[in-house]
DNA sequence: ACCCAGGTGGCTT
DNA sequence: AAGCCACATGGG
């Protein structure tokens, strides 16, 4: 157990940036606390107003700072995105703290698979559940055992009867096919667009996961994923038709550039926080 | 009982 | 290329 106390100033908000949908292991301990988990790696942050006070049960100032991407200037980014479109300001005020967490490729990877035709809270159920039974033990934190995301080799040793068994549903077999694709190609390298058919290439992903693994797992900007959420929202702000998705990709291409992925989040974040509380 | 959730594969027009 | 539908599961 380690304290930290790392700088993050006002382009930071620990509950925007765990809660835009960009991970799922993490728990709400109270207002602006959490207890988060990434890789074999967990920890407990509160936010305060200048820094964020760690609580590590396992990974170093470095491993956290880097994880919350703090030592990156997003105050230049929402100045481009705003100089492209304007229409990004209310939604770039109520997230602002959001930042894109490095994260794992493989634990993306297979996140972002169970996450299809699925809601968060039973994303983050399923992912717990194939944690506690191939990811290894970590330690007794907040009274129970806890268990780092599986290695690769460990979910290729399971097979989707067993996944069944645990909830998975249909995603079973994708999973397994996964583990093992991606014991073979490990991540992806090379210019984002060949990393992207590359992820797409999997049993299972198609242009929406595809596009979720680029940017959270390898951190292309670019990659605009269009779910349910965004669709709506597409709609909405600029009255296209709910089935032209190549004509949403296409124009968020120009709007955004290659600041895409970080305005999806926004508007994500945006459109479903307030959809969602009653 | 129905519809939806950070969709995709497969089959038919 | 576009339009259906099944797919596991659980919550509203």
């Amino acid at each position: 157990m380690k304290n930290i106390e790392l700088k993050t100033g006002k382009d930071f908000n620990l509950k925007q940036t765990l809660e835009c949908g960009q991970c799922f292991r993490w728990e709400k301990i109270e207002e602006s606390e959490y207890l988060i988990f990434a890789e074999d790696k967990a920890c407990l942050a509160k936010d305060e107003k200048d820094y964020l006070k760690i609580q590590s049960f396992n990974g170093d100032e470095e491993f956290w700072n880097n994880y919350f991407d703090l030592s990156t200037d997003y105050s230049k980014y929402k100045e481009e995105l705003l100089r492209g479109e304007p229409r990004l300001s209310d939604a770039i005020l109520y997230g602002g703290g959001i930042r894109i967490l490095n994260q794992d490729f493989f634990e993306v990877l297979i996140s972002f698979i169970i996450s299809q035709n699925n809601n968060i809270p039973r994303i983050k159920k399923c992912i717990e559940s194939i944690s506690s039974v191939y990811g290894k033990p970590i330690g007794i934190i907040k009274g129970r055992e806890r268990f780092a995301f599986p290695s690769p080799d460990a979910l290729a040793l399971a097979d989707s009867e067993e996944l069944m068994k645990l909830k998975l549903g249909y995603r079973s077999a994708y999973i397994v096919k996964a583990a093992h694709k991606f014991q073979i190609e490990k991540v992806p390298s090379g210019k984002s667009d060949e990393k992207y058919k590359q992820i797409l290439s999997y049993y299972g992903i198609g242009p929406k996961v595809a596009n979720c693994i680029s940017l959270f797992g390898l951190r292309d900007f670019e990659a605009f994923p269009i779910d349910t959420w965004v669709k709506r929202i597409m709609v909405h702000m600029y009255g296209f038709d709910e089935k032209d998705i190549s004509g949403m990709q296409k124009f968020a291409a120009e709007k955004f550039g290659s600041l895409g992925g970080l305005a999806q989040q926004y508007l994500f974040y945006y459109y479903r926080d307030r959809k969602i509380k009653k």
